[in-house]
RNA sequence: GUGAUCAUAGCUCAGUUGGUUAGAGCACCAGAUUGUGGUUCUGGGGGUCGUGGGUUCAAAUCCCAUUGGUCACCCCA
């Protein structure tokens, strides 16, 4: 017998599952398009060259190579096997594709690509599953759903206000009102890093800065020093870094090009989000971000009942450059869609019914099928749902199935009806029970 | 890639120093109730104790291996 298992790290839908699910997702596609924000969908393969090379070298390490087929994969093996010594660099003659890890550079491929059938600045928004390689745990699956929103070819902040807006607007009508959005720049974080004279790599120095809450000062200033770093520019880095939460403190930083094209941006945009965002916006020095192809600010949503982040995104400068498209800006955010479902389900703020609106099951009390017919299609198009129990099954059996499904009303419609002209609804909330006439249906179940 | 931990019914779990036929709750099915569900009562079905090997008169229990799940690190949505 075959398993019924699914593979690592993915996961089925069930009914009740996929309500919330919809429901999330189709929330966040209406306030994308409000914005503005057109849909683009892109394939879930890409060729592995698009891919690799573009998330640092634990990114690479995460993709989903997909397996050669017949005879290139035959010759690939063939030519393998005969080596002595595999490089790894062999294996990649495995793999012409592999499954898409974020959307934000199948992204640029696309712009790169359809460059002249697109207008400038241009606003998508993508909801699609990405795949990692990643051992699952908790708030981390192999398969997710991704909602990316961008805007392309343009480098005015305005457009970072916008992203930061819909993340407000976002989870204030989810419920979810405890976010923090916290930010931060990158150019600011390699203005500091400068100033403290220390030749480790600016990226190997943020994502210890990026630890520090989980790990503590200590532990930090330890990770530092192992990466490199000298005692005095620790000292230099952590006092610029350390309780700069404000604006009004980061510009007691000392002043070079890109500290001061840092600050005034943040300045700006923490001045805009305090008025015209419906989220709690916090600077944060120590938000690194692991994806190298940030070059400005950068940002990540967090909920205190939730481990990991629900949101990240920030601006790149050059992402298309990759893809021969040059000097082209952008600037995006990707909602988790599997952690903000998660976190909705424990805080119990998604929606308990299954069907969307109200919803009316019709007892199989042995009618004529096309009286039940006629009904269900008036109670449908008052805008419920409708649904006819097929089999004239015991009433008992009948009336389980609807309570277990989620129904709000069940019709009877049987001899007793029939002879009198009428219909009897039952809530089945409440018990209550009422007649109505057969042309009162369509009304009814209206709103 | 590194580390920890767990695996018994569809689900959540009990199961004593190894010792009769492996239990409970929930779920499911049927009846009490032949036109009324969500409450109650009664009864019923359902397990090769993850898999393979070993120790023993005897293994869910002890040993070894293996597979799978979960959690953490790394990194990230």
């Amino acid at each position: 017998m075959s398993s019924t298992s699914v593979p690592k790290g993915t996961r089925d839908f069930l009914p009740d599952q996929m309500s919330g699910r919809k429901f999330l997702l189709n929330l966040l596609e209406e306030l994308f398009q409000r914005h503005a924000f057109l849909p683009i969908e892109t394939p879930s393969m890409e060729k592995i060259d698009t891919l690799l090379g573009k998330y640092g070298e634990e990114g690479d390490r995460l993709i989903f190579k997909v397996l050669n087929r017949g005879d290139r994969l035959s010759r690939a093996l063939s030519s393998i096997c005969s080596q002595s010594d595999i490089a790894v660099k062999e294996t990649n003659s495995l793999a012409d594709a592999a499954l898409r890890y974020d959307l934000t550079i199948p992204f640029a491929r696309f712009i790169s690509q359809h460059r002249n059938d697109l207008h400038f600045p241009f606003k998508r928004y993508q909801i699609q599953p990405v795949w990692r390689a990643d051992r699952p745990q908790k708030g981390r699956y192999r398969e997710f759903v991704q909602c990316d929103v961008d805007i392309i070819g343009s480098s005015s902040i305005l457009n970072e206000l916008e992203l930061i807006q819909i993340t407000g607007e976002a989870f204030s009508s989810l419920g979810l009102s405890d976010v923090i959005v916290k930010i931060n720049h990158r150019k600011l974080l390699e203005g500091i890093v400068t100033e403290t004279g220390t030749n480790v790599p600016f990226q190997k120095i943020t994502i210890v800065l990026d630890k520090w809450e989980k790990i503590g000062l200590e532990a930090v200033k330890n990770e530092l020093s192992q990466a490199g770093m000298k005692e005095k520019e620790i000292e230099v880095l952590i006092r610029y870094v350390h309780q700069n939460t404000s604006i009004n403190s980061i510009q007691t930083l000392p002043s070079n090009q890109m500290i001061e094209a840092g600050c005034s941006e943040l300045e700006q945009i923490l001045d805009w989000a305090d008025k015209y965002c419906k989220v709690k916006v916090e600077l944060d020095l120590k938000l690194a971000r692991g994806l190298d192809y940030y070059t400005g600010i950068i940002i990540e949503a967090i909920h205190p009942e939730f481990g990991s982040s629900i949101l990240g995104g920030g601006r790149y400068d050059n992402l298309t450059g990759m893809f021969g498209l040059p000097g082209v800006s952008g600037v995006g955010i990707s909602f988790g869609a599997d952690r903000i479902y998660d976190l909705l389900s424990l805080k119990r703020l998604l929606p308990e019914s299954p069907f969307n609106r109200k919803s009316v099951l019709i007892l199989n009390l042995g009618a004529e099928p096309e009286w039940m017919i006629r009904a269900a299609s008036l109670i449908r198009e008052s805008d419920a749902v409708a649904d006819i129990y097929p089999d004239e099954s015991k009433l008992k059996k009948q009336m389980k199935f609807a309570n277990d499904k989620g129904f709000d009303f069940v019709v009877f419609m049987g001899a007793k009806e029939r002879s009198e002209g009428t219909l009897k609804i039952r809530n089945m909330q409440s018990g209550d029970e009422l007649e109505l006439k057969s042309d009162e249906l369509s009304t009814f179940f209206k709103k």
